[in-house]
DNA sequence: GTCGTACTTTAGCCCTGTCTAAAATTGTCC
DNA sequence: GGACAATTTTAGACAGGGCTAAAGTACGAC
């Protein structure tokens, strides 16, 4: 089978909004995530649907089917590949591969995916920690757990980020945290709930509240 | 300056048929290359003359402007990078990756193709033996000797193919007919000119005038 | 249960890129 | 120089995907 560029997006759009905020999925959600009009989501849908992608109801939102949801799964597959493969082979900054990983997603060719797969030997996670589906569409879930979850005293090593934006990673760097780092919270602020965080040898860090809710990490027991 | 999909295949249609034929493009010499009918390329070539990418005279053929001829070379050094990417790093063979570096020569990226440029090592020749423009559009031309222009006893490197077909680069593949080999006329039959060619140490191969139309090479002094 | 608001869909239009059928142009052959 | 065949262009239509404006639906507040 084959869809078209703008069915694609579509399908994407609607596993991550699911995945998120779980199903039914409105029209407007995928109206905002997709920079569109509402009224143009209702049109694709009604094609989606006809194509057995999606089940959808009038005025009642729409779940992909075992089809849109697998198709879906391979663009993600896909995406995520090519990241890792801008970012280890190439050299890009991991806030620089998003946009051009969207347009490389849409390449039709399983051979391709799979041998690309193959030379960056099988990576599970991207370069932003999100999970990698295999050929088979299965991934190993990522630690959900978020920076914001845990209290003082607390240790975690960073696995992963909810917002992708360019900015926020650039802000990433400049604070030294990085996938990988290990931290620890030293202190929360009454005040706004921001975080005094301690990343290795260096000197304490101030992060907000917001930063703290789009940091996936993975506790490391306090010894002692 | 961006260009869709359609626009960036017609400039690379009319390059392509420009380089062969000559000036100026026909309208049924593109829509014959690009499988599509006459009155969608005419509509076409107002769009393209609009944009000052081609002059266009309606009755008249065409031809790329400054503008167009930049782009077109543009297009196909990403073609060609992307080609040798294929081939070298994820272990295509030269007669799979001509559909895939087609969907892939659109990807929207300088940088990325500066990246893979540098990835690979600055390729001058891609695959097939075709010439790969630099970042500036320029590029060293290829030796444009046809075996078919050789006469009986010259010698020859095999370094380029006129056709990418897929049966046509399968057929050289299992006559050993890979591009760097050696090879040697050792017979030009004279009723259909066929040739019979001895390549390294092997039994001698006889392939067809045709063929040898279509295998670029580099003539061999023949020593004493 | 009715009302009002927020959300969703429909209707009708636009643009891109393609097509077929018909009209126009070119250029060649006599 | 005229007629005809081949080529090219125009006219009008259609499918994909998007938009605005208007109409329809859902559902919480009362």
């Amino acid at each position: 089978m084959k869809y078209t560029l703008a069915e694609e997006d579509y399908l994407k759009a609607i596993y991550k909004i699911a995945e998120r905020q779980g199903v039914p999925v409105s029209t407007s959600a995928i109206a905002d995530l997709m920079q569109t009009r509402p009224a143009s989501v209702t049109d694709m849908l009604k094609k989606l649907a006809e194509k057995e992608l999606i089940d959808y109801k009038r005025y009642h939102g729409v779940s992909l089917t075992k089809t849109g949801a697998r198709w879906a799964t391979q663009l993600i597959r896909k995406h995520r590949l090519w990241e890792c493969f801008l970012v280890d082979k190439l050299g890009f900054n991991w806030d620089e591969v998003h946009e051009i990983a969207e347009q490389l997603e849409h390449i039709q060719s399983e051979t391709l995916i799979d041998r690309l797969d193959d030379y960056l030997e099988n990576p599970k996670f991207d370069p932003h920690g999100d999970p990698i589906p295999d050929a088979s569409g299965a991934y190993r879930m990522r630690y959900q757990i978020l920076l914001s979850d845990l209290g003082i005293g607390q240790r975690a090593i960073l696995v992963g980020v909810r917002e992708h934006g360019s900015t926020f990673l650039q802000y990433l760097d400049q604070n030294g945290l990085a996938l990988g780092v290990d931290l620890e919270i030293l202190e929360i602020l009454p005040y706004d709930g921001s975080l005094r965080l301690r990343l290795a040898a260096n000197d304490p860090i101030l992060i907000s509240g917001q930063v703290a809710r789009q940091l996936y990490v993975r506790q490391i027991p306090t010894t002692g």
